[in-house]
DNA sequence: TTCGGTGCAAAGGGTTTGCATTCAC
DNA sequence: GTGAATGCAAACCCTTTGCACCGAA
């Protein structure tokens, strides 16, 4: 599989990583990560995230400033888009409705194509505040 | 304005960092704020944005994983995107047609409100490759 | 005179790397 | 057996902070 074709080991960290990404609805932080698979060492699990998204398993997301959050990547999950808190920062996962995503994606293409792009995908944001922080 | 309601000073620097954002159609990183504003020094830079953020003046973008980028918020420099290279990072500000932001916004808003969140605005970046990386 | 702004240098904190050891193929 | 993976600790790099001095109201 993916893993296989980068050269690549899928070693029992490995696995565990993307069981522990698989579980979750939203992007896992490191500290999210290392809390849940415990006694892994900080270089190792930076490491492997490194190797995952190299392979194309993982995806590093942008969103928070502070410390790197992690996801499987939309080949594996699916196109889906983030609800950030502006307050405190949670994630959540969103699927925007097809039809809206098409529309958007055929005037993002045509954007880029005019401004000397080759477009490969999107990313989309929801900024709001969620139940908690209000 | 925005400075004085802040109860902040618009001094010299600020007023630099400001100018030279305005004459640029991307977010700049610090290495090119510094570049532009010589003999700033960092500790200066940093300060100032990080103020000129507060007021409500400037935003730092979130897409490169990297060093910091600042852009001027959309109060000042209206509503727009990012399209981002994904070889060597570069970014230019896109604008979507409006039909195609309100459509999307729409859907935007009502997916927050079905998930608990009270949306506040949304981010767009268009990911491809530009024409010096092809 | 007072309080914010500035510069320099040092401290912070998340992330990366060097190196010797261990493991998977 | 060989090259990748792992762990630990040290190094990195961007960013933030402490502190003394300067400047505007």
């Amino acid at each position: 599989m993916l893993m296989k074709q980068a050269t690549q080991r899928y070693t029992a960290l490995r696995r565990s990583i993307v069981e522990v990404m698989s579980k979750s609805s939203t992007p896992l932080t490191i500290g999210d990560l290392l809390r849940k698979l415990p006694k892994v060492p900080q270089s190792s699990l930076y490491r492997n995230l490194a190797v995952l998204e190299q392979a194309g398993v993982a995806v590093r997301v942008k969103t928070s400033g502070d410390t790197g959050r992690y996801e499987l990547s939309e080949r594996l999950a699916g196109h889906h888009h983030h609800l950030v808190c502006s307050r405190c920062g949670s994630m959540k996962d969103i699927v925007v409705p097809s039809s809206v995503e098409k529309r958007l994606d055929d005037s993002l293409h045509a954007l880029a194509k005019s401004e000397g792009y080759v477009m490969q995908h999107h990313r989309l944001d929801v900024v709001g505040v969620c139940k908690k922080c209000r």
